[in-house]
DNA sequence: TTGCAATCGATAGTATTACTATCGTTATTA
DNA sequence: TAATAACGATAGTAATACTATCGATTGCAA
């Protein structure tokens, strides 16, 4: 048996939270509490109480938490590379690699155990990503975080995909465009049937899970705006 | 010569920014300084000094700077779905009105004069909006805010824009979910295209202008998927 | 014109946040 | 055995996000 793991550059932390028990503590019981408090009300005080630590200690691995959600958002979205990497490279059809791709972004089918992550909860951090990870760039120091390469983990994977959609259509000219509205749609619409309720049609009524129902709609989506 | 006025009901302030001057300043100056800052840097205090008032009197007008966002989302949404109706009641086929809806949407096209709003900079209003709209709802308060109708203005107008879209297909399966897409993805794109510009092909080295582009992302998208 | 209410500035005060710094103990390693 | 790293404990600071009170001005109503 294996796990996979997940490795971040130094930029994203002071010190690796992999590195140690309690780095790795840090991580998994902070994406417990951020998924319950929210990262507005979400402090690194209250994270090291609920895991009998201190303060100063949260912070010799994060610089602060909007740092930790980046280095969470990154954890997640290389982890999602790895499993479409994982679970698409044989289909030979770039039409049915995309619908794949966009069912495993969605979280609309289950993938093995193998591409569990060891401590780290992956429908909790799922649900964090749907809630927060906007504030990741919707921020002031967008640019300057951006420039010391914060970001790569989700760009490179918005340009795999871009390049499966340019396979489909190599005329199709907004491959990238269509990808991120994409990425965002698929946890938008889930936040909306769950609070929103009147701005789609993915629902909680229907037989199909929301995931699904949302992966329907953006396969729709891509599929007619193709070839 | 006339002007308009968008107004908002209680549960959007303490006291009505439009009932004094002091109000009026609050709003205005709140525009800027938050394009400025950024929500998280903004602070009751920080705009009191800069109109030279007290941060005491910010707060009789509003809670907190979320409830002083939800305001100004609820403003501009209510503002751009009467402009939306001013410009687009005229025209007779479905789809040519939803291609000027959508060009509206991305402030992809100029307004007459007459839709100005008094004492408000709309561009700046816009560019708020486009950065940290998103805030009002990724919040942990979204289900107690929305239960106090303090989203209809978006609801609304994403529900005016969804019966376009079904009087064209009235098969289309997923019209409020297209529209919810798109009007995100409708200061997305210019967002990335701006901090990270990876993500879209709406780009500034293109002789139309950013607003245009995403405009024409968008139209593409929607008319592909309908009919 | 007296008086009342509303408005606002001025000031003060509190709990929490977002950190930084230092110190001493314990466990690891060389 | 000695050095070092890791961590808990504690303290402290500036800023944030408020709430409360007081007094001066202004407009309007009796």
């Amino acid at each position: 048996m294996s796990t996979i793991s997940i490795v971040l550059g130094e930029n994203f932390f002071k010190k690796d939270p992999q590195s140690s028990d309690l780095g790795r503590k840090i991580v998994s019981k902070g994406i417990i509490v951020l998924d319950e408090l929210g990262f507005e009300e979400f402090t690194f005080k209250k994270l090291a109480e609920s895991i009998e630590s201190t303060e100063a200690s949260v912070y010799r691995y994060f610089k602060n938490k909007h740092k930790f959600l980046v280095y969470l958002s990154t954890y997640y979205w290389s982890w999602l590379e790895y499993v479409i990497a994982f679970e698409t490279h044989h289909f030979s059809d770039a039409k049915v690699k995309l619908e794949n791709i966009i069912r495993i972004v969605c979280h609309a089918q289950d993938f093995p155990d193998a591409l569990d992550l060891p401590e780290v909860d992956i429908s909790k951090l799922r649900s964090v990503i749907d809630k927060e990870s906007d504030k990741t760039y919707l921020n002031r120091n967008v640019d300057e975080i951006n420039s010391k390469g914060l970001f790569t983990g989700y760009k490179s994977l918005c340009s795999k995909i871009a390049e499966v959609v340019a396979q489909i259509d190599p005329k199709y000219p907004y491959p990238r465009a269509l990808v991120s509205m994409i990425m965002e749609a698929s946890h938008q619409q889930v936040f909306f049937a769950q609070h929103l309720p009147s701005l789609t049609e993915v629902s909680k009524g229907k037989p199909k899970r929301l995931e699904e129902q949302a992966a329907d709609f953006l396969n729709h989506t891509v599929m007619h705006s193709l070839k």
